[in-house]
DNA sequence: GCCATTCATGTTAGCGATATCATTACCATG
DNA sequence: CATGGTAATGATATCGCTAACATGAATGGC
């Protein structure tokens, strides 16, 4: 008992005690083995999240935004990626439950029934990300996708365009590329603006090379197009480089903006129109809202809504 | 004793017992708790992996190869990031130990002398990545980061050039960052070219706005250098934005080469040539080994080496 | 009809930590 | 000196599962 209070940094083990017990741990090459800790206690020390991939900055940066926050709590982070999959996530998730997590951060707010069923029997805060869920779970730290595209048409619409594009992914999985179309078709709507043509093109998450290929797409069935709107700043980027290639000028011939505010939309030739999400800082909020819970379990945030902000950083493409 | 064995799909259950389990299991909501069935079979299931960052698409190939193969054999990945941090690395191998891991990726080959113990006193197998250690703890799976930057220098030189410049971080704590500058130094000295024009710059990772920067520097001090090599795409594309600013052609007025192979090398314009070094095979193959010494414990593949390839990509850059 | 064999299920004893309660040692106080 | 209080340590049971062995039931071969 005297070791075991003595890494946990219990203040109930005297100094001498203290350093016996270092001393051998440290001969011994003893190490701590939490799972039968946790079995005892309780309490495991993890904290599950699912993102629909890695490799896309945007939901990394969240991942990190998590993992900075849990880090000073010392919970770990247990991460998986589903490829924007609700069935993956479904199996992510039960296979993450039976490490018995103390909390989990989803991205989206659309799951399986199943998922649904065993997130509320497992008895532990969720929070949904990315997104305003319709029926959120429990707590949810995001925006309004719809919204945030909504915002960028208006605000380039003021600044006289009319004629626009869309470029997004085939819109069967990823729900945040749908909910971004959709507030571009009702932003356009409600101005009543010339149609909007919309270009699905390929799975999520949409590359450059792909925005490359819409754009030509774009291009060669409306040539008249004024400003071209991607799902993302990888897209955006893509269909520049598509429009460079062919001595188009931007903005001046067609204007291009993206989504998400990737390192490369402040960085490239002409900068890229986008709008800043604060992917990190969702990740920091859902583990810091995630870790409230925890803590204090007597009075739980159930239905919180975190809304985080979302702003339109107007750059030389449009 | 029927219900552990129905889920662990053993086939010593009957299919009328099979169905009441789960039947049960149904209603009730069961969820198998593994701390536990780790504490008795003695097996987690889990494997750690420690990377430099996550953010970087090359490492989070890595990560995806990795996960991509342990999914296969229904292992879970533990994942954390060091910011090029040899300290944090033995804080969180510390960490990770405790959970008793089957076994762990680490990249490159340098650790504190007490990871380095811990490790071995672990009795797991250890995979090093991306790199080629001097001294192994126990497999390796990379490549000379030297190597591979002397293979571009001098692939460059026989097209003519003569005056490089090489653009990189300051090399405290970024150890393949470090190689591929001595490489390039090496190739160099080796192919008798006029002496190397370095500019270091920033905490790695160098982004693409320090590239920019650096190539900045670069042009101020050496207006005749021929080509730029950077320890990154990303600070590759930097730079190359930066001389599109100031309307340089490239590569007539100057050449610019990368690292890595990431996406954007091969999408921007003028397309950037780089070295190509497979990253998410590395993560495949490591865990593939760690894998095999884990079913295999009989014969442990101990001091293995398995270089992966590297390859230039000659692109319009150069 | 008996024993060997196979298949399905049950029993028991841990795995390595911590919660909880018990004990001891020591000191201060009236 | 007895009493009570505090600080440090110890003893025991338990967390939920699985390894290992035991048992029982069904089958088949001679």
């Amino acid at each position: 008992m005297s070791v075991s209070r003595a890494l946990k940094n219990s203040d109930l083990v005297s100094q001498v005690t203290r350093e016996r017990i270092f001393k051998a741990i440290d001969e011994l090459g003893y190490v701590l083995d939490l799972s039968a800790g946790s079995l005892s206690s309780k309490r495991t020390g993890f904290v599950a999240a699912i993102v629909p991939s890695i490799n896309n900055s945007n939901f990394s940066d969240t991942a990190r935004g998590i993992t900075d926050e849990l880090e000073k709590t010392g919970l770990q982070l247990l991460l998986a990626y589903n490829d924007y999959s609700a069935e993956r996530e479904e199996s992510q998730i039960e296979a993450m439950l039976r490490r018995r997590p103390e909390g989990i951060i989803l991205t989206g707010g659309i799951h399986t029934d199943r998922s649904r069923r065993m997130l509320e029997n497992a008895g532990i805060p969720v929070v949904e990300t990315w997104d305003l869920p319709a029926k959120p779970i429990d707590q949810v730290v995001g925006f309004s996708n719809a919204d945030a595209m909504s915002l960028l048409v208006k605000t380039l619409a003021t600044k006289g365009y009319r004629k626009f594009a869309y470029i997004g992914g085939t819109t069967e999985r990823d729900t945040r590329g749908n909910q971004r179309r959709a507030g571009f078709q009702s932003a356009i709507a409600e101005l009543g603006l010339p149609e909007g043509r919309v270009v699905s093109f390929g799975v999520p998450p949409i590359s450059m090379e792909q925005g490359a290929q819409a754009m030509g797409s774009v291009l060669s069935q409306w040539p008249d197009t004024e400003v071209a709107i991607c799902v993302s700043d990888l897209s955006a980027f893509g269909a520049l480089m598509e429009c460079q290639r062919r001595g188009l000028k931007i903005p001046k011939d067609i204007a291009i903006a993206g989504f998400g505010n990737y390192e490369i939309a402040a960085c490239c030739h002409p900068r890229i129109t986008s709008v800043d999400i604060e992917c990190y800082e969702i990740g920091r909020l859902a583990a810091r809202k995630l870790i409230n819970t925890i803590q204090n379990p007597e009075h739980p945030s159930r239905n919180e809504l975190v809304l985080t902000n979302i702003r339109v950083i107007e750059r030389e493409s449009t």
